[in-house]
DNA sequence: GATGGAGGAAACAGATCTGTTTCCTTCGAC
DNA sequence: GTCGAAGGAAACAGATCTGTTTCCTCCATC
């Protein structure tokens, strides 16, 4: 085994225990209680709580994002298509009854003014994140490609952080993906962009 | 005096340290140390730190509300200027150094799972918001007026969380602010919506 | 079969948290 | 001037938090 099975379990269940409760809510010893581990075994990996939670972010970002992407390519074969079935990927994750939100937006809500690699693991996600995006831009042969793949995330962490506060999952799913057909249809189909003719 | 003066200052610094460094990592202490103002003080006003936290969010929404839509009425005269000026008052308010995100989102992020009032008022306060942009996009004469405020809402928080993760504050408002000017002229110039020829 | 690492159970330390209580001061109303 | 509400300071209670330590058991490897 690459890694111990009990850090693995340890890990698995602090992200679950973290997207539910939070940060600072769920204390080590819930944490530990739920994995069946003891206090000894956390502090042989881990130095401290928030290497923990370091450990459950960077894990959980692999999982998500592979599995985020690989939903989006078996559900359409064009960029175009792909960009918009990120928005059905994204409703089939509101409708999961262990929906809490994005993870990171949620640990950049209790970390923001600290200084802690917390921080940085979540502005990488969300990188990564729109590098996909960029890519399909890319593919997709868009007059701005970058420009486009930061409006499609903006729509992606709205449609979130909405489905999360207000409970509508489905429709802020929806609506995002109309809002993304219509950016996506005119970044790709009039070159000029014909609007942006009044005042301001 | 209608509420007590201590009481109201209370609530102000609530406000300010639950922002800065969210609701579970600020301990009752801290905001009576900064306050300067006694427990007896805290105790005789509120019966615990929970009705302090419905306090503070219920008077913030009062005030960043009206805040923000009056800047919004002052930047521009007709609805399609203020709706997008949304964006040029968000990147003011990103600009500042205060900034750490929307208190709500934020504030789900940390109650997400717990069944208390305060995911009530944070939903309150969004609904709120997004009845302002309602109203303007009525009076813009768009096709679908509530589908276009969900749109341009969607954008708002997404700005919001990017901002706030991120760190790229100018720019989230920017390209906010670009989305939201093509959905707006695709919602009033073209009745029928030209794109969504493609097969998805 | 002996050895040593991994791990469980649980006590412990020290800090911190919310909330209560006691005692004293201040100050305004009558 | 007296009374009483408001409030500060600080001790206190009891819970909970992170992290350490002790002691015991299991188990794989040599």
């Amino acid at each position: 085994m690459a890694q111990s099975l009990r850090r693995e379990h340890l890990i698995d269940t602090a992200i679950a225990l973290f997207a539910e409760h939070g940060y600072h809510a769920t204390g080590i010893d819930t944490i530990l209680a739920a994995a069946g581990v003891s206090k000894k075994t956390l502090y042989r990996h881990f130095r401290s709580k928030e290497e923990l939670i370091l450990a459950a972010l960077k894990k959980y970002d692999g999982l998500f994002r592979n599995d985020f992407m690989r939903q989006v390519e078996a559900r359409a074969d064009t960029p175009r298509g792909r960009l918009l079935a990120i928005f059905d990927v994204a409703a089939d994750w509101f409708r999961r009854n262990n929906f809490y939100g994005c993870m990171y937006i949620n640990a950049i809500g209790e970390y923001a003014a600290t200084d802690t690699p917390i921080r940085q693991v979540c502005k990488e996600f969300k990188a990564l994140m729109r590098r996909h995006v960029e890519d399909l831009c890319v593919e997709l042969g868009a007059a701005d490609p970058a420009g486009l793949a930061e409006e499609l995330a903006l729509l992606l962490e709205g449609a979130i952080v909405t489905a999360q506060v207000s409970g509508t999952r489905e429709r802020a799913a929806r609506v995002a993906a109309a809002a993304a057909a219509v950016l996506i249809g005119q970044a790709t189909g009039m070159a000029g962009g014909e609007p942006g003719l009044e005042k301001r």
